[in-house]
DNA sequence: CGTGGAATTGAGCGCGCTCAACGAAGGTGG
DNA sequence: CCACCTTCGTTGAGCGCGCTCAATTCCACG
């Protein structure tokens, strides 16, 4: 919960140049649920997520909810195109964020080719991310998408440990990340626990126990530990 | 097939300042299936598209493909984080695309903010993209996705025609960029010519003739114009 | 301790995948 | 020019996975 990263702001101290000036920051916390800015709202500012999660999502003509990005600390957002915007919400009790005006950010990137550079590379990252989120979703099986899920969570969570991982977010949250439903979400949850590659340590922390499997794609020929076994075990 | 788009090139010939050195740059034309990049090429050329199609794909662990981004006349692609990268062929018979050296483009950047701000406004461009993708791939029905990826095509489209589309890849292209089988992206692509919304011209030539009904959602609540009559219409 | 949302599990059904066959289109060599 | 072949595109039959509806349990609130 307490996981911060007040590293890695490129913003108010620019490199060597000097002539720069340091763009501009507001730092802004928000409650669980709380809007940060909304789909309509103009793209005039840019964020950094220091502490909390947060959910990038939108809301589609049939009232589902898509969300496109999971911010976790140390993760910019905010720069959008035009035609296409989404909304941006706070998932954990206490994010905090840190707000730059877009106007000076830009000049400081102008003023800075280092600082633009930076910007260059997040962007290119930000691209990444999303690109590699497709090959998550175009996978077959509701298993293997949650199993993927829980890999790139692990990649990019702060967790220390080799094999802990909390998951800031709900079932619904992953859901709709996924595309598929909660009840599938729980369901594939399950099915890893009784494959035995992961285990609960609280609702939202997980040890993933055999983590190869979820790397080779466990749907491929994965069998049950020992069907008479787990049951035992579980209890 | 001949749609070019000579215009737009923004390294060669950058603004104002004078002071940067231009990109230089090597155009190159492909054939259809010929690689233009692999994914264990270090990431040192930036690319534009001048005519013709290419498809930006990544090869699963299971053999199956997946495809991540249409590359169509106007649009930018090699600029790819170090953790994960794909592969670019061709798709159209003859296309052309610019080639940057990396390293005399960020120099380009770094000697003018304007450049950079290019770069800036096309990396978030590609950002955009992707991430409406992922609303497309999030929809439910398989008629959904096709509906939703022959708007996208549309709107990127050098197209003049309101209603004309043409479409430069095979079914087997659209299936793997919309995570469905060939044989459902031709039914899909059936269904909708018999709910009157699409019609061919020739194989790859569709003209959209509902275009209301495609953004709205054509699951929702569609009934096929009559379903007497289209058979009679078919033949 | 009571309450409401979150999470889990079950039953039934529909959409999309797989396997298969066939037709159409384009390329090659004789 | 035609015969041949490969690849692409379309359509059908059957089945399995995930969605929907529903009930129950779990947990975090006040």
């Amino acid at each position: 919960m307490g996981i911060t990263a007040s590293s890695n702001r490129l913003f108010d101290c620019a490199s060597g140049g000097g002539k720069q000036t340091p763009a501009r920051s507001t730092t802004l916390t928000y409650r669980r649920g709380q809007q940060i800015y909304g789909e309509i709202d103009p793209p005039d500012h840019w964020y950094f997520l220091c502490s909390g999660a947060a959910r990038n999502y939108a809301l589609l003509a049939d009232g589902r909810r898509r969300i496109v990005d999971f911010l976790l600390p140390g993760d910019y957002f905010g720069f959008r195109a035009r035609y296409r915007s989404f909304a941006v919400e706070a998932i954990a009790q206490q994010t905090e964020v840190v707000r730059y005006s877009r106007r000076s950010l830009e000049a400081a990137a102008d003023g800075d080719p280092w600082v633009a550079g930076q910007v260059r590379e997040i962007a290119f990252e930000a691209l990444a991310r999303s690109q590699a989120r497709l090959l998550i979703l175009g996978r077959v099986t509701a298993v293997d998408k949650v199993g993927a899920f829980l890999l790139e969570m692990k990649a990019r969570s702060s967790d220390a440990d080799e094999t802990t991982l909390t998951l800031p977010m709900s079932r619904y949250d992953i859901a709709d990340y996924l595309a598929i439903s909660v009840e599938t979400v729980s369901r594939a949850l399950s099915e890893l626990r009784r494959l035995g590659v992961i285990r609960f340590a609280k609702k939202n922390r997980v040890l993933l126990l055999r983590r190869r499997l979820l790397e080779d794609g466990v749907d491929r020929d994965t069998k049950p530990v020992s069907l008479r076994f787990e049951k035992t075990c579980a209890a």
